[in-house]
DNA sequence: CTTCCTATTGATCATGCGATCAACAAGCAA
DNA sequence: TTGCTTGTTGATCGCATGATCAATAGGAAG
């Protein structure tokens, strides 16, 4: 009846093209998963014959695999300026706890999830996921080595309480994408925890006692 | 060639076909992940129709679901069984840590992983999922709990801090499966963070200070 | 030995996936 | 206007999935 149907998706340029169908496929791995992810997908979303995302790229696990890291790298970048603003790094410590913690990247959280497993089936996913992780804690590492230097931490092993800072935080947040009820003051009782592995004082990483989480 | 050949499977009581097809889905799932649990799939490792393990469940969403939850809930009792032969709620959650982190479960974290992500697309594992964690943590919070009162813990809110516990093992596991190099003494940083945290004195869980993790 | 219940088969249907490619047409250049 | 480059289509193949069900045959009961 409208006049909006179309036969024939409009012409573009390579890159353009290119480029949409990158954002609809990103929209798509938020909204619904990386296994989403499909020709057929993709296409209807951009509206496109499924034969123009195949053209667009080498295989869908590429695909995926890309998609991941654009999603991945983009917040990592995002936090990792956010903590260049801050003179300590005790402050850049808390903020970046309660940057991660604050549910606001939920669905970036289901991202990482989805590409632990699927990395077991998808090689070019696997390196992806191994890539961010080493950038993510390059950048956690910078943080604690800066305050071991600075006096405000004592720890014998900047790389390990990296790893260890990113898999607590992963690992509450993969149970927050389950469940959010039950746990109150998560920031808190992280802030404690961290405390404790990187030798700060108690309530020295966040201040208050009940402190105020949760997206707006 | 051989005379082992088998035209015919069989016939088996219900009862026995039932426990062999719960066995072989179990194995595939500890083996492939859940999502390899599949019709013809579990048929094949009984050596048998994919219409009789079909026969013998509602739906393949049933079938992964009780699949988890028996691989999940075993897992549990186990240890819950470990932690009553200690005394002191101090050697409970040292060991519970200990235990955990000592990279003999990577296959069952594999499969919360995966159920986290499935959970999406299959409701009865989401409220599988949710029933095992929140046995998990019932198990985790009765050693705190029992800490506080014996006076060697100190905070304020046991639950909370029975999720916090859960979700960093839960992180730092899903992280082993993808990284196992680069982080050293997981189990020492974790120790320290859960001190922190339950208010125990620094280096009262785990003694040494390097100590030895991983199978064997 | 015969009967009969039922465990088991295996073909079948509908669906969805990735990949491929000959054919088409939009739009720029001449 | 004409011609040609190339972005785009959509049908098609092979494969895998879950589900269904009439037909088969094993084996205990009589």
């Amino acid at each position: 009846m409208s006049s909006t149907i179309q036969k024939r998706a409009a012409r573009k340029t390579p890159s353009e093209r290119a480029a949409e169908i990158t954002e609809a496929a990103k929209e798509i791995a938020l909204e619904q998963g990386l296994s989403a992810i499909t020709l057929r997908n993709v296409a209807g979303r951009v509206g496109v014959a499924s034969g123009l995302v195949a053209h667009y790229q080498p295989n869908v696990d590429a695909l995926v695999a890309g998609i991941f890291a654009t999603i991945v790298a983009a917040e990592t970048e995002e936090v990792s300026g956010l903590l260049d603003r801050l003179p300590t790094p005790l402050e850049q410590l808390g903020m970046l706890l309660e940057t991660l913690m604050d549910g606001s990247r939920l669905d970036v959280t289901a991202v990482w999830v989805e590409a632990w497993t699927l990395g077991r089936r998808n090689e070019a996913l696997a390196a992806c996921v191994r890539e961010q992780m080493d950038a993510w804690q390059a950048v956690v590492q910078r943080v604690v080595e800066t305050g071991i230097a600075a006096g405000e931490f004592e720890t014998f092993d900047a790389p390990s309480v990296a790893w260890q800072i990113l898999g607590m935080v992963d690992g509450l947040n993969a149970q927050a994408l389950v469940r959010w009820d039950g746990v109150s003051d998560r920031g808190t009782h992280l802030a404690r925890a961290v405390e404790g592995m990187v030798g700060a004082a108690r309530g020295s990483l966040l201040p208050g006692g009940a402190q105020h989480f949760g997206p707006i």
